[in-house]
DNA sequence: CTAAATACCTGATGGC
DNA sequence: TGCCATCAGGTATTTA
């Protein structure tokens, strides 16, 4: 599923195919994703300005305005030749010059398109989102200070969008893996230094992930291919009751907060003071 | 203000 | 083999 580094990746494969051209036309075959879609007729005709990203939010400047898209769980973005039939789920086509169309499929239809006149960070969607993990103003005294009068697992505050976008349950959990901390400890108990040290994972992570991200979603253009660069290098996600593969503790489950979560109960040992 | 629960949706999986 | 129940997961919204 979409993380983080997937939608950067999704950014950096379509960019290429956007930039500069114009929008053709845009079909819907099924508005009722997330939201149900709405886009304004005057897209037809304008012409793509920027291709950027905010939290899990691919963005689509032209120079009428924004279109807001996420993937949601399942979605994904294809550039595909003009006349390609769409396939069961393939929801909307953007009709480009160039001579590719941008095609989105989602099963679920827990992804989104909206659309923003002016300033697309004003969008109700985007203006109250937390730092992005990978800029500047993301680091542990950040982390710590947000986090003073928060009683949630640790695990669940950084998984808080209105605190730092992106870092979904796959990343939280080896993040907190990474800086050995219990997922459960209040996010309030946890120290500076500890914070210190989840900021810096959660960071190495996301960029490993966008390093390998590109060959989950190879080429764009051609055919799919899907088998997860990343599963191999997991440490704790999706691994229950397997051998932790530093100590070879058996690895634990828990749910906090409506998600399962999986841990070291040997390595992940930091739980706040007292 | 914080926090917990709920809703949205389909495909994969497990139990019988 | 078929059918039903359960789970997964991002995040806005509702309720406490």
């Amino acid at each position: 599923m979409p993380e983080l580094p997937e939608v950067e990746t999704t950014r950096r494969g379509i960019e290429p195919f956007l930039l500069d051209q114009s929008i053709l036309a845009i079909e819907v075959r099924q508005p009722r994703l997330r939201w149900p879609v709405d886009l304004p007729p005057n897209l037809a005709g304008s012409k793509v300005i920027n291709v950027s990203r905010r939290g899990k939010y691919i963005l689509i400047t032209t120079h009428v305005g924004t279109l807001l898209i996420h993937l949601g769980m399942s979605g994904s973005l294809r550039v595909v030749s003009p006349q390609t039939p769409p396939k069961l789920h393939d929801h909307i086509d953007i009709k480009l010059t160039g001579d590719h169309w941008l095609r989105f499929n989602d099963p679920r239809r827990f992804g989104s398109f909206h659309f923003q006149k002016g300033d697309a960070h004003e969008h109700w969607l985007l203006k109250d989102l937390g730092v992005e993990p990978l800029e500047n103003e993301f680091s542990g005294d950040y982390l710590f200070s947000s986090s003073r009068r928060r009683k949630v697992a640790v695990k669940n505050h950084i998984m808080d969008g209105k605190i730092v976008v992106g870092v979904g349950n796959i990343y939280a959990a080896e993040s907190l893996f990474m800086a050995k901390i219990r997922p459960a400890t209040a996010a309030q108990r946890v120290s500076r230094l500890a914070y210190e040290n989840l900021a810096q994972a959660i960071r190495m992570i996301l960029a490993r992930a966008i390093k390998v991200g590109g060959t989950t979603l190879r080429d764009f253009v051609g055919s799919d291919g899907q088998p997860g660069y990343f599963s191999q290098s997991l440490n704790v996600y999706g691994r229950e009751g397997q051998p932790c593969r530093e100590c070879s503790s058996t690895l634990k489950g828990q749910i906090l907060g409506q998600r399962s979560t999986v841990y070291c109960p040997s390595c992940q040992t930091f739980s706040g003071w007292r």
